[in-house]
DNA sequence: GTGAAAGCGCTAACAC
DNA sequence: GTGTTAGCGCTTTCAC
């Protein structure tokens, strides 16, 4: 590492001009076999790399597509590093406690599928979580390093955004589509509750429910409850009877609100058939929290309490009983992400595209 | 987009030279206030975003660091990307069959822990993953655009990791530790693996055990087996009697596994308590593929068989019964992988690392 | 406190 | 085919 090699070094070394060097790396094809080698092997001797940032100025594009996403400030960033203390392994039991959960599944597929896309367009991506009053300073910072960015709704500024997107394309993942100029990629959130909500109703009979929303800032917790509250209507059930509670899309939430539905009576065990209740949630963590509840208090999911989420995540799969959800296609969102990014890049002229991708019903045990 | 605004256009609309530009960017106290505030009214009426690439290469740093993980290969990338045809949320019926499984948690995790350290500590990260032959290719490029890399062990080439390393920092994540130069962060695979295995044997007396490995490609892989052997040992079993299958590190294959041996009676219901067996398999996935076909066949776990896993997956504290494993700090190693990168980023002179994290064995349900 | 000027390492015309 | 020569947009001495 004591001085990179740069394209001087290559071209001293096998006689030719940079250019060559350049070529040969490039466009190998237009260069004489032989000269083709001495070069490659001087590349080889060297240890040289071209540099990505020399070669992106030059090129005016760096192929790298930028995503950002609000940071996992629920990790403890201040534990300690230190090395394994010899080799003894302490033997914990877990009670199943109240463990800190890893609630950002959604992000890991999102982040998955933008990988895979970027990939196969020859990109190279470039992620950013942030946190608090930095995240602004963040997403300038990686704006300027990328061709494009993808960007979580509501996790930046309207003001940075827009100034962010005078010089890149900039696609906003999972928001409601606003007429805000750009483009937008989201799930089809309010028909899937309200296909969802409806089986609740139709299929099950089920009139007393209660839903569980999530945080207010939520663009997507927004939208499902408005298609909750459509198949109200379609079922002529009246809103004012129909509970809404706010939670904050995580498990331990969940369970929280659940003891207080238990407590409150809102919902327990079920006197006859006729009387079962629903509890609809906006999101699959939350769901979980309630079925932990319901297991723990001895309430039968789904004899006496219908329970379910929205999302899709694996977790609700191996759930006890299995989770009945709305499954957003979210590997797809990463994609569609990325795929919006290029094909703007490809054609700047492009109207502001906004992609809805179909979710699916999912019926499991807690729904059947 | 039409045309990013530079240096000069900031500087030549208040009036300063592009020095002061950037010094306005970079040390902001070492200007004059009234400077100052002209030249970021200019920056904001622009739309002025500075070039990453620019800087870098100026700076000859490019507070970017590099995380390269295998592909996945698993996924269907030629998926269509239309979106959703009107709103007509189709409805299914998950049996619980072979869903196509996320198998990559254990990345996700190390993703997310390089990524919160490399904020803390100022960096961007960027991430590749890289499949088939442009594997190379790929790497070579993201070398040349970051200040240090994090590889997975085994995913890259020594050749082309010795060449990389001649241009910036390498840390090799999940390895053993060979002595080949590089930094390199793991986890205690052996004594994790030989504690875990110690408790099978010595607190439930089981002797009567099968061993389900891993590829062979991997090193933490080996390192578990070894640990194993350590328990055999230890406990006085002979190697012969003890059978060791070898999976892939996927629920799928678990499964496939876990058929054959209760196919061929290797395992079953336990005809007394003395008779119980164990399977002690090199990963979670694998365990839980186990743990599918013990349920569904009516074998009890862990009455009939103590079955346990490795890695401490969140999916392991969901299933069936819950999963006694050994906890691999994920988080951790991505974090200091980050951290290993930046210390010799610091000090260039430093002797090789090797930092082994330590684990800890979590008793489950399938193993109390 | 501010400006002038020399690169950083590469690509892309344009010549030959 | 290969070489020459401008930049790409920024940081950073070194003057003033």
């Amino acid at each position: 590492m004591a001085k990179a090699p740069t394209v001087y070094d290559v071209a001293e070394r096998s006689q030719v001009s940079i250019a060559t060097v350049s070529r040969v790396l490039r466009s190998p094809d237009t260069v004489r076999e032989q000269t083709r080698a001495r070069v490659l092997e001087a590349v080889r001797y060297l240890g040289y790399v071209p540099s990505g940032n020399a070669r992106a100025l030059a090129a005016r594009r760096t192929n790298v597509i930028g995503l950002f996403f609000p940071g996992h400030d629920d990790i403890d960033v201040s534990a300690d590093l230190s090395p394994s203390a010899g080799s003894e392994v302490p033997i914990v039991v877990d009670d199943g406690g109240a463990a800190a959960e890893t609630e950002n599944l959604y992000f890991d597929e999102v982040l998955r599928g933008a990988e895979i896309e970027a990939w196969r367009r020859g990109f190279a991506l470039m992620v950013a979580a942030g946190r608090g009053a930095s995240r602004e300073a963040l997403v300038n910072d990686i704006a300027g390093r990328v061709d494009g960015l993808a960007v979580l709704a509501r996790t930046v500024s309207d003001d940075l955004l827009a100034h962010v997107a005078r010089r890149i394309p900039v696609v906003v993942l999972a928001g409601s589509e606003r007429d805000d100029g750009f483009d937008h990629v989201s799930a089809s959130n309010r028909p899937g509750m309200r296909t969802l909500a409806g089986h609740v109703f139709e299929t099950h009979g089920v009139r007393d429910v209660i839903y569980i929303a999530g945080p207010d800032d939520s663009p997507d917790d927004a939208e499902r409850l408005q298609g909750f509250r459509e198949a109200l209507v379609e079922a002529g059930i009246d809103q004012a009877d129909v509970p809404v509670v706010h939670g904050d899309f995580t498990r331990e939430r969940g369970r929280a609100i659940a003891e207080q539905l238990v407590a409150s009576g809102r919902i327990g065990v079920a006197a006859s058939p006729a009387a079962r209740r629903a509890v609809v949630c906006s999101n699959d963590q939350t769901a979980l929290g309630v079925l932990d509840v319901l297991e723990a208090r001895g309430i039968r999911v789904p004899g006496d309490v219908l329970v379910t989420g929205f999302d899709g995540i694996t977790a609700g799969r191996h759930s006890r009983p299995t989770l009945t959800t709305v499954h957003q296609p979210m590997v797809e969102l990463g994609r569609a992400a990325v795929h919006a990014i290029t094909a703007r890049l490809d054609d700047p002229e492009l109207a502001p595209q906004s992609l809805t991708l179909p979710v699916r019903v999912v019926l499991r045990g807690s729904c059947p």
